[in-house]
This record gives C-alpha cells, sequence and structure tokens, in this order.
DNA sequence: GCCTGGAATTAGAATTATTCTAATTCTCAC
DNA sequence: GTGAGAATTAGAATAATTCTAATTCCAGGC
C-alpha cells in the first residue's frame, strides 16, 4: 500500500510537476492508467473508475485523458479503427499490435534510433514527434500487452 | 487520354493483377485515390467518385476500399482521433502529419530502414508491417500533401 | 441465349467513439 | 470566506464506420 502509485498525495504532485491541476477524478484515472498498463481504452478506464469514483462521468474521463496526454504524463496511441488507447510509459518506446490477440506491447527504443530515424526527413520538415507501429504475431506468454 | 490511370481497362488490370475483382465501382474509386494523392477520407472519396458515378453508395465506397486494401493497391493511414485516410503509394514510406495545415506528406523510405527498424523488436516478436508517422512542421511549397 | 449461385451493391438503420452544451460544483488565490 | 475561472456532470449531438436485408450483377454450365 506504498508505492509512488496509489496514494492521493503522490498522484498530486505528479500532477502539479507537470502542470495539470490536480483534481480527484485526474488523480484516479491516473491512478488507473498506472495500475494496469494494458492500454485501456476511454471506455475501459471509465469502467475501472467508476469502481472508485462511482459519480464520475465518461466526458470527465475523456477530460481527464486530454490533460493527462497535455501534461505529458501519458501518451495516446491509435490503431487503424480503433478506440484510443493510453499508455503510461513515458520512455522512448514503440508499440506492437499483436494481430492475434489484439493486445498491444510496449518495446524500448535504443538510445538514438528516433533521432536517426528523423534523419529520413527531407530539409524542411521539423518532427515533433515520431510514432512507431508494428502489426504482427507476438510469441505468447509475455507480461505486457 | 492514356495515362495508365484514366481507362477502364488498365484499372481492371490493376485489379485483376491483385486478385481483386474488378467491378465498375472498385475501379471508379481507384482511379480517384490515383488522380488526387492527397490522402482523401472516405468521404472525399465518395464526394469525388459521386461526379462521375452517381448512384455510388458511401457502404460501397468503403467496400471498395477495403478489397482495394486487402488487395495491397492502396495503403490506409490513421493519424490520431480522425478519420481513416487513403493512400495509393505502393513503395516503402512514412507519413508526416503537418499539425499547422492538417495535410499530410510521404516520406520515402531509404533501402533497408524497416529491415534495420524491425532489429529493434525482442525475439519471438514477428512484424508483418511497420508504420512510421512524423508529427510536426513542414517548410510550405511542397507538391504532395 | 438462359439460368443459377455467389459476390457486389444499395439505402438506410444501427453502432461506436468522441465532442459539445449548459448547468452546477469545485479549486485556488486573495 | 469569497469570487473568478476551471472542472465536472448528464445528456444530447455529431462523425465515422459497420451492419442488414433486399436487389442487382456477372460468370459458368447447360
Amino acid at each position: 500500500m506504498s508505492t509512488t502509485t496509489d496514494n492521493h498525495a503522490a498522484l498530486s504532485e505528479q500532477l502539479k510537476a507537470r502542470d495539470v491541476r490536480p483534481t480527484p477524478q485526474r488523480e484516479v484515472v491516473l491512478k488507473v492508467i498506472l495500475e494496469k498498463r494494458d492500454h485501456p481504452t476511454a471506455d475501459e478506464i471509465f469502467a475501472r473508475v467508476k469502481a472508485s469514483m462511482p459519480t464520475i462521468s465518461l466526458a470527465t474521463v475523456y477530460n481527464c485523458l486530454d490533460a493527462l496526454v497535455q501534461g505529458g504524463l501519458v501518451r495516446s496511441v491509435n490503431f487503424e479503427r480503433g478506440p484510443t488507447r493510453y499508455c503510461p510509459n513515458l520512455h522512448p518506446h514503440a508499440h506492437f499490435h499483436d494481430e492475434a490477440t489484439g493486445s498491444t506491447h510496449d518495446i524500448d527504443l535504443p538510445e538514438g534510433l528516433l533521432t536517426q530515424v528523423k534523419t529520413i526527413l527531407p530539409a524542411g520538415y521539423d518532427a515533433s514527434s515520431v510514432e512507431i507501429i508494428f502489426r504482427g504475431k507476438a510469441a505468447p506468454a509475455h507480461g505486457t500487452n
């Protein structure tokens, strides 16, 4: 009961550190995302948050998620036509979308890979972010999803 | 009046070559995508196709697009929460999404880049496709969008 | 040349994800 | 404690896509 993710004060600090005004809703949303890192959708997050805060509304979940993404506390990912998914991994990483199970795995990027990939851009292009998405089959029995 | 993209027979051939059964609707949809390579959405394609085939339905446009994507004749791209966009560029390429204008530019990939990027995958991961999306500012006055 | 079956097309309804609106409540600075 | 601005809420609205059921098309066998 005392990891950095399970108490009000710590969550509040994380938000403030990123200039996201702390509110109970934002804290719970963030907590839920940190707790189960399975790239949940807004709906899934809504369901999980309702467990501890039954009065929250879906619109608020969307608002909180936008605030968290803006503050850089979580990342959002999109796969094809599916709903947006959220991810608390702040290290530079790519996503691997397992076509068989539909699950998503984080792939850590080696130092410098993003910089290197950016060098393929012609002059005049200035990328503020790069996203790499793999699609395919992943061997079973790994932790992340 | 005689590029490879403007006549029935050539389009029909392209479809057959990829095992996509040729139909008038599929041919027109493909033609439209080849003609104006601005990464249109299904709605935009629908509007353009209606010019020459007023009876086509939006559902058919979606069906045709799916068939073309399956056959590998066009690629689909998704940016954040926006609608799916379609692209006839079959060379390996990344996408650059200009945040200022909302336009999309193809970025040719140097030989071997994709293979190299795939090497960051841990053992057990087998990627059938890799997608690279840049987001940022592009210098004005370029052809593609 | 006609018939038949499977695929494609159509219009419109249905679904899903997300955003908007307007009213209420909260939070922080004073 | 108070007030101004921000956040939350419920529900309606919108946007993109998919589904459904009926119709049409077309290729191959006769």
